[in-house]
DNA sequence: TCGTACCCATGACATCTGTCATCCGCGACT
DNA sequence: AGTCGCGGATGACAGATGTCATGGGTACGA
């Protein structure tokens, strides 16, 4: 016979984790057995509940994301199926949470039903994936910035100056000005605060 | 004796939608009998429901904002109480949210039984707000800037140049920056991008 | 009627930013 | 051994940005 389906459940926001949980509890096949509202939590709480089926892990939570809580779960758990549940569909979030060993990518703009199949169809072994998602993923390519790119891009969000930024980095203002400069270009952007707007809205960052 | 609650539930992600709607349904005495994707579609949405006890309302919405859909549904229907629910505990939308005629201000951190509490409570008459936000938003104090600093923050905020915003908001290039100049010493901030950081934070914009 | 606050604008100035050419060192690949 | 990509850096330059002084106009309360 068919047991029921144990469910690992990470998202930040108590009141829309526990409403997820409510929302999946009205499912006669699933049960939601372990919670967690950090992503530095999730590995923990997995290690504590050995016969997990699936874990469900938003995005964007403090501590870790839900990417990088997958990546973990994937490494030490092979067989546990993920889920990622994201507020943003930016195609780059896609691609590194394929990458992490995700099974299946929702954006919380679909319909709940959706919740509940996604759950099943991963633990069938099929993968689950908005198509076009999936299609402006492909469209936009690979992340193109470097590494310190990305460093000095996400530095730079909240308005920081040049001179903090170099030190911050403990680079050049002038290193820090040409990463700056190429990240711009790369990414078609006409000033840095363009260009932060233009990788956090593909996920690059 | 007492009949059911009903409550409009004004939310844009369906899935965070559907499940608080679920969350809602476990409790006996309330029932979502009518639900809004976007702000501008709440006030039709009330309208067909002539019935309604409390309306629930997300800030973050396509359309309109909840706090002025929160602000329509009460000239329309003033004993229609009002949940404003959101994510971000930005001090500033406490205070028009409450201007608007709100009855309750929550955010999505807080523990999900907290929200079947607050509609009780504001059909009895409470008015419902986190303590700590509300100290928060009365040391802010009120906001500092003027329409003119707020509409030319708003513009700058992904990146324009002054050129555009001059062209965009029919001003001269001079003017712009003096209004983004007296907005970065009003907010202390370093830079235009930093000073729309601060005013996003505190709710301001 | 006077002051005050806001809106709009200009010109001048110092500084910050973005771009470009150019350089060095390092590791990886051929 | 060569060269390519990348990290790191410098100097120079044009243009964008932030500040300040100063000038208008309008609306509104004292």
């Amino acid at each position: 016979m068919n047991r029921v389906i144990k469910v690992l459940l990470a998202e930040d926001q108590s009141m829309v984790r526990e409403a997820l949980a409510a929302l999946l509890g009205l499912e006669p096949d699933i049960e939601v057995v372990a919670q967690a509202a950090r992503g530095d939590e999730v590995l923990g709480v997995a290690r504590a509940h050995p016969d997990l089926d699936v874990a469900l892990l938003d995005i964007e939570m403090p501590g870790a994301t839900g990417i990088e809580a997958a990546a973990q779960l994937h490494r030490e758990f092979p067989a546990l199926k993920l889920v990622i549940l994201t507020t943003f569909g930016r195609p780059g979030y896609l691609r590194t949470a394929m990458e992490s060993g995700a099974d299946a990518f929702l954006v919380k703009d679909a319909p709940a039903a959706q919740l509940a199949e996604a759950v099943r169809k991963v633990l069938a072994g099929e993968r689950v994936i908005d198509p076009t998602l999936a299609a402006a993923a492909l469209a936009d390519g690979a992340n193109p910035l470097t590494d310190r790119e990305r460093e000095v891009l996400r530095a730079a969000e909240n308005g920081a100056t040049n001179a903090e930024l170099a030190s911050r980095l403990h680079l050049s203002q002038g290193t820090v000005r040409n990463y700056l400069s190429t990240a711009i270009q790369k990414l078609t952007a006409r000033n840095r605060a363009e260009a932060v707007r233009i990788a956090r809205e593909k996920g690059w960052l």
